[in-house]
DNA sequence: TTATTATATGCCAATATGGGAATATATCAA
DNA sequence: TTGATATATTCCCATATTGGCATATAATAA
């Protein structure tokens, strides 16, 4: 079997920087295909695939008006992702930080 | 141009479920290269496949031990994910979790 | 209807998988 | 040295991109 498909889960989804920008884009609120086009500076082909991929895992919700399409982010898609990373969290925040000053006053002290 | 390779960046890196289940043993602490073979229950090569994309990456690091190779892991290397997802952190948390909340009670007030 | 605008989809070429099997490399034992 | 163990790499194959370009579809305007 080959690689998975980017549209299997929201892990895959992400892998990509054009569609992480999409979603930072979103986050400020609802966007047309167009305006994203004119943001990002891709072709227009290429920001509608990327949006099909992000629909596709739901990251994304779609509202039609008229001729155009609106985006806008579904942050709750976001949280598997967010609670796997989570648990690693402790690796690099307050507890080790605070070691590591402890470690580099020790070290300063002994000058 | 095709997919961008999984050693491309953490993101790529982690977007396989076996490569995130092999930080996920790390995580408890040192292992050798067959105790992961035992614990994931997947054939040697493709472990040794998958551990080479994570230490290109930097999420693991190695210690030589005789014909053995322990990995660890480097959750540092997580950071930028933790970095990136932080900012949609609040889309499910707390504070629409306390407006789900309410919303729920109102509605329960009605009865 | 015809033209125009907004968006989606199809086709093509190049490439990076990821699984399985075989094999290479390194270390240790007899 | 020879054999066994631990790990990494190579080869083959099927597949899923991704970019660029052309085109299809949908909605609206003239």
């Amino acid at each position: 079997m080959a690689r998975a498909a980017t549209t299997t889960d929201v892990f895959n989804a992400i892998a990509e920087p054009g569609r992480r920008q999409i979603l930072d884009l979103l986050a400020n609120g609802e966007l047309s295909v167009n305006e994203l086009v004119e943001q990002l500076g891709l072709a227009q082909p290429q920001v509608s695939k990327r949006l099909h991929v992000l629909r596709e895992v739901g990251l994304v919700l779609v509202r039609d008006d008229g001729r155009q399409r609106h985006y806008r982010l579904n942050g709750r898609a976001l949280k598997p992702v967010h609670d796997w990373i989570r648990r690693y969290e402790q690796m690099w925040n307050d507890r080790f930080d605070a070691l590591d000053d402890l470690l580099e006053e020790l070290d300063d002290q002994e000058d």
